[in-house]
DNA sequence: ATCTAAATCGTAATCATTCTTATTTAGAAT
DNA sequence: ATTCTAAATAAGAATGATTACGATTTAGAT
């Protein structure tokens, strides 16, 4: 079952629309396997549908966001997104910080410091590593 | 040697001015042992100087960030800063998201993974956990 | 006391994101 | 097929953080 389709399928047993817009964002993501930020979907999203707002494309990524169709991240003061990994596991990210493009980290850190924290409440944590992919390197 | 007088004889080594701005903005961070976001030390220099402009507070966290005086990291779209822990060794954070405390966490995950990323160039990475400390849980 | 680069002020501009309201549309019900 | 309604969208204003900039002031060296 193609990313598309599962995803379509998913926003419907929740009851939303399917929309050609939301079908593009898809798409986009689904060609690109790396990390997009927000301003960029737009502008591809804008070649398709010239009239299309903001808050279509917004909406849109925080909704497939909170459907674990995309993951998010904040670089540099902007939100990116990208096609879930879809492991089905918990895992982290090297992220090119020229192409975007991720590997996969599977090593978790949050175990080895759990005992630390006793007393502490963890809500969540952010493992990110930044640099230059072998082909931008 | 206080906080105070190292920061401003740094500043001074690089041919930074004393300023009375600058000096005020270091001694909120040395009463507040805990991340800040940018617009509450804005707001606490107005009360002190009631004229004082966004760029100032900015231009000067980010000097002072540049001269390791200052940590950053970014929460929830803001910049937040603190005093730099001056522990003269590399280490992380948990960071409460209610009161913006900090424990240290001396375990760094890199270690532990670099050969995973060979033919990767790694700029550098971000290890936080979010939470409640057992103050505010 | 003078001088000059650094710092500040005051304000405008920018940029990402969110909000609001009117209109359109997907898809269910008739 | 037509109607209906909640969901989605468009259009654009509003917000909030941050950055930029010209004019003025000031720290501190000479």
């Amino acid at each position: 079952m193609s990313v598309m389709n599962r995803a379509l399928q998913q926003l419907k047993e929740k009851g939303y629309k399917k929309t050609k817009q939301r079908e593009r964002i898809i798409e986009i993501f689904a060609s690109h396997d790396q990390y997009v930020p927000a301003k960029k979907i737009l502008q591809d999203m804008q070649k398709e549908f010239p009239n299309i707002s903001f808050d279509t494309v917004y909406r849109n990524l925080y909704l497939l966001s909170g459907e674990n169709v995309l993951e998010a991240t904040e670089l540099e003061g902007e939100k990116h997104f990208r096609l879930s990994c879809g492991t089905g596991h918990h895992h982290h990210h090297f992220i090119c910080t020229d192409c975007g493009k991720t590997k996969l980290i599977e090593f978790c850190p949050m175990e080895k410091i759990n005992e630390d924290l006793k007393g502490y409440d963890v809500e969540s944590h952010k493992f990110e590593i930044y640099g230059k992919c072998p082909l931008c390197a």
